[in-house]
DNA sequence: GATAAACGCTACGATAGCGTAGCGCTACGC
DNA sequence: GCGTAGCGCTACGCTATCGTAGCGTTTATC
């Protein structure tokens, strides 16, 4: 007589959950919401998650697809790939500044930190392949240090996803992935 | 008999409105806190600041210190200033964790953002004058885009100080001035 | 030193979210 | 088909915050 909890009404809360963050971001997460527009009662809700951080850590699971890594045979082409591939979590509003707000939360509280060490670990890992595949082919210095290749890929995006998110177009992320490979190989 | 709210009382809510910014965050800055803390009385806040989301912005104010704007007669010279100049506020957890919880907390709220526009604008124009001065000497191409410019100083810092905080020391600063240099003039 | 303005204090009513209890209903598994 | 496990629903009690009213007290200004 083992009864599963439902995957129904499970896919049905965390599809209300991750719209959820998305439009009111984490400090307006709640139970509550969730349970208004899922339509699942708020009791069922807490059966699937004791605690909500779970959900909403699950939701997040949701909301930030991974990136396929991008092996395209040159640097070049795996870094305008990879810009193109993570331009809509930096171009859409809501979710650039739910990645801001996941960062924060995460710095605020040990717990959520905790809980999404590995969700980004799991995203940020095979991104590295990137700059692995390069080394191989002898694109990049075999000395290269890695966390400082990662910061003037990331950061440039970053900060004009922050300032002008509308300059994140084809040509404005081909120039950038140009720069990039200038700044990482010059050396 | 015209008196003024005392500048005392004042005094006392704001500095306790910007330990409690500090401390909690956006998401937990409450009236009643600062009240708390200070000592001033909750009716007395609500008349200072009618709106707690002014109180809000006038201890953010007070929080993040604008940089001076460095002039030491060479770009090199002035990128590090500005590094120096900026790292304590990358470094420190809590006022890292803030800034990009101000940036999150004026996307989701218009008020908010109209409010901070000005805030961020006074920090950020002075912070121009070091290309501006960059290219009138000379070092910069007259051509140069400030917009890419700020992205590849501001981008690195941003990304290094979320992923490793505590490699902003004085060695990683330098070499990370050095590594702008020549992204910015190699062109 | 009188007066009015600003402050302090208490106590509200209202709202929102949390997490749980109780109970009837439904449907899956034997 | 019977029983149990999961779901839905209502209704709690609890806490926190908001924003305000009323009233007494301090203090600056004249």
């Amino acid at each position: 007589m083992v009864r599963t909890l439902s995957h129904e009404a499970r896919e049905k809360m965390l599809e209300a959950a991750a719209g959820v963050v998305r439009e009111v971001g984490v400090a307006g997460f709640t139970v509550d919401e969730v349970a208004r527009r899922s339509g699942v009662a708020k009791t069922t809700i807490y059966r699937h998650f004791p605690d909500p951080k779970q959900m909403l850590v699950a939701s997040l699971d949701r909301v930030l697809v991974p990136p396929p890594v991008p092996d395209t045979g040159s640097l070049s082409g795996d870094l305008l790939a990879y810009l193109t591939s993570v331009r809509p979590l930096f171009v859409s509003d809501q979710l650039r500044t739910l990645f801001f707000e996941i960062y924060a939360a995460a710095m605020r509280d040990p717990e959520l930190r905790e809980m999404q060490r590995a969700l980004i670990a799991g995203r940020a890992g095979p991104t590295m392949a990137i700059y692995e595949n390069a080394r191989a082919r002898g694109e990049l210095a075999p000395d290269i240090d890695y966390p400082t290749l990662v910061e003037n890929v990331q950061g440039p995006l970053i900060s004009r996803s922050m300032s002008r998110p509308s300059a994140l177009t084809d040509a404005g992320i081909a120039a950038m992935a140009d720069r990039m490979l200038v700044a990482l190989t010059s050396r």
